[in-house]
RNA sequence: UCCUGGAUAGCUCAGUCGGUAGAGCAGAUGGCUGUUAACCAUCGGGCCGGGGGUUCGAGUCCCUCUCCAGGAGCCA
């Protein structure tokens, strides 16, 4: 490695003459006097050229400078509390490496449909590179957590034969002579893993061929899933609060700079601390039955409106997304809602023994109106049982011949989670859609850069 | 797939009653030793998304197509 200087690393270099190796992020003249700030990836640092003393040389170099022109620069670290990181470059050389003409996205305003146009220059932007720095430390932090509590990783394939829900939201692929899929959930094959190693998780992409047009949905996206066997759902609603908990908190703790630049209200991140509230299926729905009441009644009209979404798909059948954004918006912290019925959640989620249709699962709902950012359930573990159940949802008992084996040989009762990474990043951030949360978002009508 | 709202300068938008178009930013040129989305002056820049219709006349009204945004369902 060559010896540039981070500008992230200034302060351990005042008075000092470094070089920086980055781009001109944004540039202001007067006649003698220059101000650029240069940008490297780590950060953002004011270069100032005071021309009479640099020569007409360094002074055209100046002048030539655009948007993002690729540039080498020397100068002598300055303390200055007046600048954003605090220091300051004052120039003794500068040497351009490429040029940049009319680069596409200005310090001004653009809509959304142009800045994804230009997804790969964008990410260059103070908010998305902040964006970008916070997913990489919630990565870091979800790994952290489990490989710290002795939980193996084991990553499940992305290209499968059989589908776990069913074939409708399924990217299909040739397979040489035959069909694939690509993986919706790496759950099935966690549960073979966590037979083998007790604890375990996978983390890598999904895929959904849903053709959802929201804030919430992309068709490919990252989830971590643990999965331990011996484990019920109560443990399952302790490991996965302790977990959200630790991602946050180290979020906070390592983001503050980010956080900043993204304007997050960091005071309701940290009041994210377990034990999170657990509602009920059954107690959700009289809660929303009353909230419904008073929606309706309300002087709001947003809220009158919202109302007509309460309990829209009626009781006993899954709640939508204005009843999570209600019961999630009463607590400061996510909640838990668990025992939804058995009949809307899938074929291999357990049924409560002491509540029959009522399925031991459970959904994390973020606050602020960020919606399920967690799905998870006790795996049913009775071979018979759940051979019944993939014949009730017209699935192929073939198919899953090798995840019954799982219930032949040494079936024990475990649990499990999935976490969607990109919703965790729209929170965190406070982000108002999942497309910023992820480099190169893929969604419905969406593939390109 | 359904519902709603859009498409006008490179970008973000305004455009009155139907009478062939305007701002800010960006770009170019000039000015300024401390600027932070710098400022001041000048200049260039338009198939008003495509097609059809109504009209003497359409950016404006109607139909249609395409694309975009927001929402629903489904989900993480």
């Amino acid at each position: 490695m060559k010896e540039y200087t981070p500008i992230s690393e200034f302060k351990n270099h005042v008075g000092e003459e470094v070089t920086v190796a980055g781009w001109c992020y944004s540039k202001r003249s007067s006649k003698k006097l220059y101000f650029i700030n240069v940008r490297d990836g780590s950060g953002i640092c004011q270069v100032v050229a005071f021309l009479p003393a640099l020569g007409e040389e360094i002074g055209k170099i100046c002048e030539s400078l655009d948007q993002e022109t690729s540039i080498i620069v020397k100068g002598k670290v300055k303390k200055d509390d007046r600048q954003i990181g605090g220091y300051e470059l004052e120039m003794t050389y500068i040497e351009v490496v490429g040029e940049s003409k009319d680069y596409p996205i200005t310090p001004k305003e653009h809509g959304v449909a142009y800045l994804m146009e230009h997804r790969h220059l964008w990410l260059r932007s103070k908010r998305q590179h902040a964006i970008m720095r916070v997913r990489h430390n919630i990565v870091k932090a979800i790994r952290d957590f489990f490989n710290n509590r002795g939980f193996i990783n084991v990553d499940a394939p992305i290209l499968t034969a059989n589908a776990a829900e069913g074939t409708s939201n399924l990217f299909e692929t040739d397979y040489f002579d035959d069909k694939a899929y690509l993986s919706q959930s790496g759950q099935l094959y966690m549960e073979a893993a966590a037979m083998a190693h007790g604890k375990v998780y996978c983390f890598g992409p999904t895929f959904r061929a849903e053709k959802s047009k929201t804030r919430r949905h992309l068709t490919e996206f990252w989830m971590v899933e643990p999965e331990v066997a011996y484990m019920s759902l109560d443990e399952d609603m302790e490991l996965a609060e302790q977990f959200v908990e630790y991602v946050v908190q180290t979020v906070v703790a390592n983001c503050e700079e980010e956080l900043k630049v993204l304007e997050r209200d960091v005071e309701k991140l940290k009041a994210v601390k377990a034990p999170f509230p657990r509602v009920s299926y059954d107690e959700a729905v009289e809660i929303l039955k009353v909230k419904k009441q008073e929606y309706a009644a309300s002087d709001d009209e947003e809220k009158r409106k919202m109302s007509e979404d309460i309990l829209k798909n009626g009781p006993g059948d899954d709640l939508g997304a204005a009843d999570e954004t209600v019961i999630g918006s009463m607590h400061d912290r996510p909640v838990m809602i668990h025992r939804y019925p058995a009949a809307v959640k899938a074929f291999y989620m357990r049924e409560d023994p002491k509540q029959p249709g009522r399925a031991l699962a459970f959904d994390m709902i973020a606050p602020e109106g960020y919606g399920e950012i967690v799905g998870a359930s006790e795996r049913e573990a009775d071979i018979s049982v759940l051979e019944r159940k993939i014949v009730e949802h017209n699935l192929s008992l073939e198919a899953f011949k090798w995840y019954l084996d799982l219930r032949k040989f040494g079936s024990v009762p475990h649990s499990g989670f999935g976490l969607g990474v990109e919703r965790t990043v729209s929170w965190l951030c406070g982000l108002t859609h999942v497309r910023e949360t992820i480099a190169f978002p893929r969604m419905m009508d969406k593939i390109w850069p």
